[in-house]
DNA sequence: ATTGTTTCATGAAACGATTCATGAAATTTC
DNA sequence: GAAATTTCATGAATCGTTTCATGAAACAAT
């Protein structure tokens, strides 16, 4: 690959102003200069077109301005969502943004967590499912979902609501017998708490519930099976089905229409994350929403947290409903496909 | 932010090792040193954790090993998929990338390209809608499905053996009378052909086929005005619809059903993209699928090319078909969803 | 044994920014 | 008006690499 054209420095602007090195560096970064000098530096800046060569600058100050993101994939539209938002919160504090795609790969992801201890990025935010990866406490990391133990902030949806809310939606539109299916990792991580959010929902509204809670790796038959089991005379035992996401959702409306139930007249579902096929505000499936952009706000906002001291240890954000379908009233982002 | 604490230099690494400081760059580097010297430097190396400060680096020889990416969002399934294939090509080369979204905003665009002349990136492979922009010739920049003009390489499917292979699946579907519909921009770009080559393969056909062009923009609504015009007695003209992406496929089977209409019995679609739900491995519609690997690829062969000289000018990529439902069979990737 | 040639480790200089001790100029104080 | 104080531009030193001119050591040729 060819080298650039070499760039105007500092020092060039320097000359061309005709002031002093550390002058230019000041106006620059937004430093107290005398107005005159401040405006010859503009100029010759303007003049030369120059730009902070930023390996100087980060060779001096360890800073580069780039926060790495470690997200599983981008094609899981929660994700896609997540990734969106994150980019959105960083240009706003004119951070970059490195993608990291991880595959679930617990290797990839301790690799890419080193990468911040050889000063390649100014922080982390990583979405992982590395039981024990190793971070250095008080490093700039932020998880989302799974919380590390204190020291690192995690931030995540209010799950436990909306395991809830999910239960009372479904009792709310009349159904009397549910099921939570689920299937994920076996891991500790803030998403489970959606089931006990939903039993204590089922409570409250005296729905009858079963569950049915498969592991990562565990073949999808498993879901597939329980429901031929509780299928009898072309009729579902159950009214309402809680997943626990909405690609389980997505994946078990398949399995209801080969049995050739309708959703959501013979059965209602719910998924979790709030989905939207190809972006343009109508969701998926019925579905409790995250927000995602305050969870991206706030991830942001804690990994460039200079008193790394006060962070606060998890944070859960509300949840919305969403039924099937419709358009969810934030503005769908631009969406020209060609 | 707190700074890093301060990691062993090559310094550290050659007083440990006895030698000097160029000898332990030529390690690092993998340049030919003595036996002897390369064991005593690997030995310190290990010793001490050393890693190389990228930023050093970076200074010195303006290189950064990271590679930027511009897509208008990660939403679209088929961004999200070149974004996943584009980090994984990189990956392989140890190269990292930094994922820009541009929300097809022109502006957005041009500060991006202008981040390479800040060294900020050693390349850039861009999907953009800026008919204008403004790159320097010889940069290593590589544009997807958007011939900028020589000097400029373009990937690209073959947009145009799509178009026509979409004819000919609705030709062999049994279909006699068919539409082309299309949305997006207006600028001139290699998705483009997907019109001359549907064309041509209507002629070779003998299909009757009409079109239905909107700009980027234009309401939506023109399509659902141009099916109702063709839609009598609960009947469509139509018994075969080619959508320019499978966005608007999507889109429109959603006004089909609303007509009342089923989708195939009643009417074939056929989209573009190979967008797959949730990547799932299991297609939206049927569709014409895009090689998002092998463009990837392409792309980062050909933005880390040494001799820019030789680049070629248009690569395009041969695409396949697969019907709506069916599941690919590239392995889908690691899908738990929690 | 002497000279010529090759090999290769050495370490100073350079990359372009930031930082900070220095001292000139401006301002305040008595 | 002189002395004390404050303000603020200056530019050398520094960050951790890469590069390359230098010359010592090893080897070859005569």
């Amino acid at each position: 690959m060819k080298k650039i054209s070499s760039a105007p420095t500092m020092k060039d602007v320097a000359r061309e102003a005709g002031v002093a090195l550390g002058t230019v560096s000041k106006v620059v970064n937004g430093l107290p200069v005398g107005e005159n000098y401040r405006i010859r530096v503009e100029a010759a800046i303007e003049k030369l077109n120059y730009q902070v060569n930023s390996y100087a600058q980060g060779l001096k100050s360890s800073r580069t301005h780039s926060i790495a993101v470690l997200l599983p994939n981008t094609f899981n539209p929660f994700f896609a969502d997540l990734a969106h938002q994150l980019n959105l919160a960083l240009q706003r504090r004119r951070y970059k943004m490195l993608l990291c795609c991880t595959a679930f790969n617990p290797t990839e992801e301790q690799e890419y967590i080193n990468m911040v201890r050889q000063n390649k990025v100014d922080g982390i935010i990583g979405l992982t499912y590395n039981p024990d990866l190793v971070v250095e406490p008080d490093t700039p990391y932020v998880t989302i979902d799974r919380y590390m133990g204190p020291g690192i902030p995690c931030v995540a949806s209010d799950n436990y609501a909306g395991g809830q809310m999910a239960a009372e939606k479904l009792a709310d539109l009349g159904c009397r017998k549910v099921a939570f299916l689920r299937i994920g990792s076996s891991l500790t991580n803030e998403p489970n708490k959606r089931r006990s959010g939903f039993e204590n929902g089922c409570l409250v509204r005296h729905l009858d519930y079963e569950m049915k809670i498969l592991d990562d790796g565990d073949p999808f038959d498993g879901f597939v099976d329980f429901l031929k089991e509780h299928f009898h005379n072309g009729k579902l035992d159950f009214d309402g089905l809680f997943c626990v996401t909405d690609n389980l959702a997505f994946q078990i409306m398949k399995v209801l229409e080969s049995m050739g139930l309708k959703v959501p007249e013979d059965v209602q579902i719910i998924g979790f994350d709030g989905a939207r096929m190809f972006g343009d505000g109508s969701y998926v499936c019925s579905t409790i929403v995250q927000p995602t952009d305050a969870i991206a706000e706030m991830c942001v906002e804690l990994v460039l947290m200079d008193n790394m001291a006060v962070r606060p240890p998890l944070v859960c954000l509300p949840v919305s409903y969403a039924s099937g379908g419709t358009t969810s009233d934030v503005p769908s982002p631009e969406n020209s496909g060609i």
